[in-house]
DNA sequence: ATATATTTGCAACAATATTGCATTAATAAA
DNA sequence: TTTATTAATGCAATATTGTTGCAAATATAT
């Protein structure tokens, strides 16, 4: 099994997430670090970071794509199989970890995963549009 | 309100979306009408589609846009709130009519939209790899 | 048949994502 | 600590996807 290392861009990359109450765009994460590090490189260090199952990746209804850290706690085995919430004022996404649907499928369909998205209002433009 | 014409453009979309079983994206549609019409027009039919509720948006998990037309048999309101299914096999984005996720929101969101796709094989794929 | 407002084509542009390849740097081994 | 190996990076080029402005074409109402 190939190594994955420690750079400097990678570091940087995961105290983003780490930071962030959101999920990110690839665009937000390189206007953090356009002086650390090439846009490529960021592109190659998520793709590094999902397959390494410390990342996920959400698209959203309008079809742009964002990025969040997974916050598996100490599972083995786990499945982003939380919901997350596109608010359609600020545009933000936030990982709604306690939210999981529940459904009926029909037979012969093998379910790897899912993804629930959620659009509306989110709380804090909800208060303030008061 | 605006009225909304038939075209040559747009009656030919409307067929390629009844001929097919899946949800199709803006370039494999093109892909059919690249003698018909052009590029941007195709992106402008899809839009106006969406607004007058013929067709619905879908992004896939990988961060594709697909589109498919709405089966809302004869219902005045209608939401989009069916679960869709995307194969990994054969990238395939069908509509799940029947299947509709339920759920526990936290207080203070105002949910205006669900997104519920799941991904996996498909029976198609399932049954031809056996 | 004519008026008018929508729709289209084209060209240009913007944003997002991918690839090849030489160079750099992280890690393992000596 | 130094050296060897291979992952990771930067850069340039290219591909893909989506958007906009404007003149010309076409669908619809009158």
């Amino acid at each position: 099994m190939k190594t994955t290392r420690n750079t400097t861009a990678k570091t940087a990359v995961l105290e983003i997430f780490e930071k962030s109450t959101t999920a990110l765009s690839h665009t937000e994460i390189y206007k953090e670090l356009h002086d650390v590090c090439d846009r490529v490189t960021i592109y190659r260090i998520l793709d590094r970071l999902i397959n390494d199952d410390i990342v996920h990746k959400i698209s959203n209804l309008d079809g742009t794509v964002k990025y969040a850290k997974c916050n598996h706690s100490h599972q083995k085995v786990h499945i982003h199989n939380h919901a997350h919430f596109s608010c359609e004022n600020c545009n933000e996404i936030t990982c709604l970890e306690n939210v999981k649907p529940s459904y009926i499928m029909p037979h012969n369909y093998k379910v790897n995963e899912i993804n629930f998205t959620l659009s509306g209002i989110c709380p804090k433009c909800l208060n303030s549009n008061i």
